[in-house]
Formats: structure tokens, sequence, C-alpha cells
RNA sequence: GGGCGGUUAGCUCAGUGGUAGAGCGGCAGUUUUACACACUGUUGGUCGGGGGUUCGAAUCCCUCACCGCCCACCA
């Protein structure tokens, strides 16, 4: 190619240099390789997901990682997969098939609906692996792995049975989270306190064995009295002392007024309400546990679905919960024991997928006591693990510390069966015998049931780092070298497979976990699909491209820090890619690139010195941001150099070194060359796909960038000529603009040089300036403007235009703005607590400033001299 | 109730003891032969409040306020 499209476009290379990767097979690990590893396991996203900003940033993430591993000569595994997401694929196909066919699951029976399951997934459960693929994830996708292969699900249920032979997984029927919408339970983890206003509501209860005398109870759920068995208060409480023991009378049902007793429990907080709890066993995680203590009945009032059965009573049997709630206001009203309802607010957990209240119910689960524990925490306390940023150490630790057993099996389908078989006996199989049962992964026989229930889909996940994995995979790769992901999944995921790589490999899965931040929109509002606030990342690649979109979005990713997510940003990305494009655009208009050109081999000028400097200081900022996942500061850095170290000021100036041969010029070239392959190179894991088309584009190629080395600073130092330069180039733009001068107009500009080397850079600064000519002049021109540089007094003599009075008020002005300058410094050097404590360089520093303002002011002042 | 994060220019954010910064936006000018997805110049801040340590604080300490998140069985 000797010529580049006005614009960078990336719809038309995109696919073609992905596809091109892939043929090479550049994605791909190879176990038996001599490099060094770095690994990644991907975190499977949902089978039935749809890619979103935040896997964007997290998988764009792992990518950058994994495209800088390789250019540092590791030997790279990203491997991919989905999670099969057990309640969200199951609740998907089952709203379809309610649409379509206005059938639920248990018209079509376990089979037929795990067959549309599957098909479904098959259908449409590679949208998202192609979305990421769009995104340039460089993932190696011959071993991408589901959580539901047969392999890794037969892995699933041995450690089930491991676990379980260990005596750690066992059965026992606990109060758990149930779901009256999905119809399963659910672990603590999955549900989310929500604030939800309602009432607190008063009514008494007599006391039977001392008439006359009420207690008085509050409660927010008045729809579960039916279920109360008891009614406590605290036995430190002296309003109630001489009641424990005694009973009252339950209003509700009404055909069932049962007396129940009063007991005294330390549960019971006597500053809330009344200080009197209704205690109801079977619906109450509290109330259960002093029902334990107390030897309480349980009854159970709600079906699976949260309506209520023949228990509650004719006059609540068959209502919802909530219907139920009202119902039980109005007969407590009708009673006449209702005291008050009074507004209040509480927390109630919430179902994460189904989004409705979770109810607590007492129900036969299975439940893992965790494995590894106190290892897990050391593994991170002793930083075997690091996590970035490591305030989330903090978090994990806690969790580990107050960790409980964790309820496994869900009642869903669509999941790994849980391996446990039961015995059918001929005749009776109502399940109320003790049965015969065995835990192990295949059926016995025939005659054996295998518990109906599937396990919860991060039982699966959790073995995600090791199992996916085949022998020689692991034996390269594991541990692997770094996790990415949200700190939402800290518990659901990433302590897990602490745990389950500690117990299963005996190490640690992997060696540092980066928690990115939440994205968010403008408003600081979490993006959702409800709120219609969360762009299609697939939109903005086509409208900005997959690089615009990286870049765009990791430059403001601040390590750990939530992100506000504004287009603009893209679009800066977007521009960016495009800023660089067209720098090497210029760059070819002067001849072809030499891919081997080598600035030190040239003389070169003080221009490309301190820009190779620049670079050198890029370099080096870059890895500083590698070693401590700073996305956003390599971004950052990038940026800075190719905008303004590179195109602002190096190629401008450059522009005066093409208008000759010489070499000057080839000095010049030779230092764009290697700059521009540096950038690439630099740039790459971030704008794979630019950075490609660039690359074979402009002759670095045929090789693949992919697979050329990291780059390395090569010792150049900054050269103070340029800044030195490039400043008083601003300072004489100002200047003009002072005085109205259009950009397009050509001024005869004069100088009176302060240094011997301007000599030769004099066409560089005619260039910069835009000058019709620049002439070195030994004192101050006539009727000039004048502006007091390090390089040397440059003047503007635009006769007619400017108003020597106006130039004399100007330059007074300025004068008092230095002289405020040297004022404040002075006074920091008169104060001698300062001489004496602070460092010397600091005040060396200081004393510099100062005379260096003092140099401006007699410059001013010989200007303002000279106009008379 | 505990814990964590945040508060710096109109916006998004850098800046962990030494002259308060960047990008965007705004304003003014420019089709200067790489780029209008651009260039040039410029305007914006008592660094959330108060106290302390220090020669010196956006930065360290204390405290308060507000915003956000996480954990926790107050019915």
């Amino acid at each position: 190619m000797s010529e580049l499209a006005k614009a960078y476009e990336p719809h038309l290379v995109e696919d073609k240099w992905y596809a091109w990767w892939q043929d090479l097979g550049l994605f791909r690990a190879d176990p038996s390789s001599q490099k060094p590893a770095y690994s990644i396991v991907i975190p499977p996203p949902n089978v039935t997901g749809v890619l979103t900003l935040g896997h964007v940033l997290n998988n764009t993430i792992q990518d950058i990682l994994c495209r800088h591993a390789r250019q540092t000569g590791h030997e790279v595994l990203w491997l991919p997969g989905t999670d099969h997401a057990g309640i969200a694929t199951q609740t998907v196909v089952e709203r379809r098939l309610r649409k379509e066919e206005k059938k639920t699951r248990h018209d079509l029976g376990r089979e037929e609906f795990l067959q549309r399951v599957w098909e479904w997934k098959e259908k449409h459960g590679g949208i998202i692996i192609n979305q990421l693929k769009k995104l340039g994830c460089s993932c190696d996708w011959g071993r991408e792995r589901f959580t539901m292969d047969e392999a890794y699900a037969r892995k699933v249920q041995e450690v089930f049975v491991d676990l379980h032979a260990k005596g750690l997984i066992y059965r026992g029927k606990r109060m758990v989270n149930w779901c009256p919408v999905s119809l399963t339970a659910l672990s603590d983890e999955e549900v989310i306190p929500k604030p939800q206003k309602g009432y607190l509501y008063h009514f008494k209860v007599e006391v039977i064995e001392k008439p006359g005398t009420f207690l008085e109870i509050a409660t927010t759920r008045p729809e579960t009295i039916m279920g109360d068995t008891a009614v406590a208060v605290n036995p430190k409480d002296p309003r109630y002392t001489g009641l424990i023991g005694l009973h009252v009378r339950r209003p509700l049902p009404l055909e069932n007024q049962a007396e129940i007793p009063i007991v005294g429990d330390e549960a019971v907080d006597f500053e809330f309400g009344t200080g009197v709890l209704k205690v109801t066993p079977a619906h109450d995680r509290v109330d259960y546990e002093i029902g334990l203590r107390h030897n309480l009945p349980v009854i159970d009032i709600l079906n699976p679905d949260g309506t209520l059965n023949e228990l509650a009573g004719e006059d609540f049997q068959g209502l919802d919960r909530f219907e139920a709630r009202i119902e039980a206001v109005d007969k407590l009203k009708e009673l006449g024991v209702l005291v008050k309802e009074e507004p209040h607010e509480n927390n109630v957990g919430f179902s994460e997928r189904a989004d409705v209240p979770i109810e607590p119910r007492l129900s036969e689960q299975w439940f893992l006591k965790y494995p590894k524990t106190a290892e897990a925490r050391d593994a991170v306390r002793n930083h075997l693990i690091r996590f970035f940023p490591d305030r989330w150490e903090k978090v994990y630790d806690h969790w580990l510390e107050n960790i409980q057993d964790w309820c496994i099996s869900r009642q869903l389908w669509w999941g790994h069966r849980i391996p446990v078989w039961t015995k059918v006996e001929a005749g009776s199989s109502n399940g109320t015998a003790t049965a015969d049962t065995r835990v192990q992964v295949d059926s016995p026989g025939d005659d054996w049931e295998q518990d109906p229930d599937v396990l919860d889909t991060w039982f699966s996940s959790w073995l995600w780092a090791h199992d996916t994995m085949d022998e020689a995979t692991r034996a390269k790769f594991y541990p692997t070298s770094a996790l990415v992901t949200g700190p939402d999944i800290i518990f659901f995921w990433v302590a897990r497979m602490i745990m389950a790589g500690l117990e299963y490999t005996g190490e640690v899965p992997f060696r540092e976990v980066y928690f990115t931040g939440i994205i968010r929109d403008k408003q600081g509002r979490k993006m959702s699909k409800s709120l219609g606030n969360s762009p299609d990342p697939l939109d903005l690649i086509a409208k900005y491209g997959a690089d615009g979109l990286r870049f765009g979005l990791l430059r403001i990713a601040p390590q750990g820090q939530d992100i506000k997510f504004d287009e603009q940003q893209i679009v800066e990305g977007r521009n960016f890619c495009n800023k660089f494009w067209n720098a090497c655009r210029f760059r070819l208009l002067h001849g072809p690139v030499d891919p081997q050109a080598d600035p030190a081999r040239h003389e070169l000028s003080p221009f490309a010195q301190n820009l190779l400097a620049r670079l050198d200081a890029t370099i080096r900022r870059v890895d500083e941001g590698y070693a401590a996942y700073r996305f956003s500061e390599i971004a950052q850095a990038l940026y800075e150099f190719v905008w303004s170290d590179f195109c602002d000021q190096f190629i401008e100036a450059a522009k005066a070194d093409f208008q000759s041969e010489g070499a000057r010029r080839e000095g010049t070239l030779a230092t764009i060359d290697c700059v521009i392959r540096r950038v690439l190179q630099l740039l790459h894991p971030y704008a794979p796909f630019v950075t490609e088309e660039l690359w074979q584009g402009l002759g670095f190629g045929p090789t693949s960038i992919m697979q050329t080395p990291w780059p390395q600073t090569a010792g150049w130092s900054d050269d103070p000529r340029a800044p030195q330069f490039f400043e008083a180039v601003s300072h004489a733009r100002n200047l003009r603009a002072t005085y109205n001068v259009p950009s397009n107009k050509r001024l005869a500009w004069r100088i009176e040089p302060a240094a011997g080397w301007l000599q030769s850079e004099l066409p560089v600064l005619s260039v910069l300036l835009h000058a019709e000519s620049l002439e070195t002049v030994a004192s101050a021109p006539p009727g000039s403007a004048a502006c007091p540089t390090a390089i040397g007094t440059i003047y503007l003599p635009l006769a007619g235009v400017v108003d020597p009075a106006a130039e004399i008020r100007r330059l007074a002005a300025e004068m008092k703005k230095v002289e405020a300058e040297i004022e404040k410094v002075a006074r920091k050097l008169a104060s001698e607590s300062f001489v004496q404590n602070a460092p010397a360089d600091v005040v060396a520093e200081h004393r510099q400033r100062q005379q260096d303002w003092i140099n401006r002011l007699a410059e001013l002042e010989r200007a303002r001299t000279a106009l008379g």
C-alpha cells in the first residue's frame, strides 16, 4: 500500500485482520512451547447473554493483557467459554415456550424441555461469542468450553461426590431463601436486599391467664399470623418478665384461634416496636431459630408459589401472600384488635433473577460446608494472590470470616443434575421410606432414581479455572496468571474458585485478580435494560470501530473506580485512531517507510532527539502501567505522546526538514519511522485492528504485529532545546492572537536570538509561525510587538496594526504579572524557615525560578524602552 | 448498625508534601499542501466544610456534611 485513505475506516479492515489472525493460528496456545506461560480464563458470560459495555470493558482488558503478554515473549492462553446460567437460561426458554406455544415446562416434561433448551442454546447461544470476536478478543477459540460440556459436567458431579464423601456436602432441612416465581431455593448471595415502604401493624392479644392484660405486637407481615406458634419477649425486658410462660390466643385464622405460649428470648430487641415479637418458625429465619430454642411447632402456611395453603384457614387459602396481608389486616380490624398501622421502611430480600421478594422457607436441600476456607483467606492475606485494587482484599477476608454453608441445590431442570440416587421400592414410591441412597455419578441401575434437583450454576463455575484445561494444558498454563472480573462476583465466583483451586489442585487458581469498575450512565445510574440507558456495543463498534470503542473506554477507566459512560469518550477514541492514521499518511507522502530505520545511525535535530527521549519516557510509563494494572494511564500516556509530542510538535516541526534534501531530512525520516513502529507496537494491545492495518500498510509486515516484540527504551536523553523552542513558538503565536491577526495571515517575523544553536533551527521556526519571512536582528526593530522567550526575543512587526501605545500597555500589564510572580517567589525565599528546612534542590529550584522571572522582566523592560 | 469508595475547571477525570493539570465543552480565529474525526489561541478552580501536623497540604492526621456501593436476622 503506498497510499492510505483520508480517514481510517474500521469497518473495511476489522473482519479481514481478525480472520487472518485466526487463520495463522495466532490465538492458539501451545502447551509444548518453551516460552514462559501467560494465561487467563474468561469469566464465562451467560450463554443467553448479549454483549454489554461491562463485557466490553472486562474483555478488552483481558485482550490487552494477552496481546501484551504475547509481545513480551509469553506463550499465551486465553481460554474462552460460556456459562449455562441455570435460572437465567431456563427462564428465557420457558418464556418463549409460553409465548409461542402457550405451554409450561411441565407440559413438555423434563426430557423434552431440556431438549428444547439445548436447541435454543445451539441456535442463539453463540451470539456473545461472535460479539467478542467483533471486539477483537484474541481467545483460543479451539478451546472454547461450556459449563455443561460432557467432560466438564462429569467433573462437576465428581466434585459433588468427593465433597460428599469428605462429609462437606450434606442434606438438611433448613431455612432457605425461596423464590416463589422461579420455584427454587437460592443461595444467600442471590438475595438482594431492597428497602421497601410498608407498614408496621400493631395488634393486641389478651393474656389468657390474666384477663384484661393485653400484649401489643408489631409486625410487618400480618399474613403470617396463622403460622405463629408463640409470642416472644426479651427476658430482660421489665415490662413483660412476669408474663413469660403464660399464653395468648392467636387471632387468626378465625376458626382456629389457638393458644400459643409467651416465651422469653434474647433475640428480641425491646427497643423495636413494642418489644413483643410474634414467632412464625416456618416463615422467618430469626423465628425459626427461636422456635428451635423453645421447641415450638412449625406451621407452614405457604405454598411454593407464595399463595397460602389450607393451614392458613378458609379465609386465606389460595390467596397470594400480598393479598393475604390486606385480608389479614381487615380481619384484625373486624376483630377490633388492630391498634394502629404506622408507615415503616425496611429491607426486604429480593430474588436476584425474578426480582420478587424471597420467602424464607423451611426446606430439604443440599448444603456445602466450604472447603479450604482458612487456606483461601491466607492465600490472599499473604499475597499468594494479589488483588488490584487491594482494598477488595478486606471485603474478601470479611466474607470468608463470616462464611455460611452454601445451599447448592436448585429446583430447576436446566443444570447439573445432583448425582444422588434413590432405590425405587416396588409399590412404595412415596419417598417416605428411608430408601437406600447412593452418591455417585453413574446410575447404580434401572431401579434407581436420580435426585430431581440440579446444582447451583456457581457450583460448576467454581471449577472453571482448572477443569476447562486438559492435562497438558494445565501443566503449562495452570495456575493462571490473572483473573479480570467485576467486584460484584467476588463472593459468587472469585472466592469460591480460590477454594476449589486449593482443594482440587493444591494451588491458587490465579496469581492476580483485577477488579474492573462498574459502568454507569452519565447520571451515575447502573446500566439496565429497563432504563434503556445501556448502549449496544455493536452499534458503537459500527459507528466508531472496535479500536475506538476499546481505546475510548479504557482511557476513562481508572483503576477500581466506577465509570461514567459518555459516548463522547468513544468519539475521542475514534478520533485518536484517526489522528495516528493520518500521521502515518503524512509520512507516506515523503516516500516509503524503512522498517529497519535506526535513528541512532543518523545525525538528529534537537527535536528528533527529544522525541526519542519522550518515547523512552512513554515506554517507561506504559510498562509501569502494565505492572500496576493502570489501564487508563497507559492509554493516556500513548494519547499524549502521539497527539502532543509526535503530531503537534514533531511532525509540524519536521515539515521544515522536508523542504530540502540532506542529512537532516534523513534523520527526521528515520526518527519518524522508528517512532511509528514503536507506537504501533505499544498501541497494539489497545487498538489491534488499526495497528495491524498500518503495520501491514506501511510495510512493517508481512509478519503480524501480534508477533513482534515489545519495545524497549533506547537510552535517549532529553534535549532541553526542544521544549524551549516550542514554548517560544507558543508565546509568539499568542502574541499574534493578542493583536487579532488571522491565522492565515503571513507576517514578517524578526528574532533576536539568545542562543547560538537557534541559527540552524530558524527554518523550523519560520514554518511553525507560518511566517512570510523570518530574519535575525540585533536589537528591537522599531514599531514592533515584542515577546521575550528562552530562545530569544521574537518581534512581530506589523506597521499600522500594532499601535505602539497598545503594545506599551500590553507590556506594562505583563510586567505587572511578572513582578507579582517575582514577589511570590521572593517571599518564599525570604522565609528563613523555608531556606533552612526545605531540601536544597527545592530551594535551588525556587532561586532558578526567581532568576527566570527577573530575566523576563528585564526583557520586557528593554522592549518597552525600544518602543519609546 | 458496621465497612469501603468518592467529593479538584461547565462535564469526565489525573494529580500521595514543593509554581493546581489534561481531555472535552465554551469563546475567538483558520479550508496553513496528514488529519474539520483537524489546527492555533483563549476563558474556566478560596482542590466539599472545619480543625490539626509541617518551613510548606489537593496530597498526611482528626472531624463534619453529602453521594454511591458492600455487609448485617431489628419483627
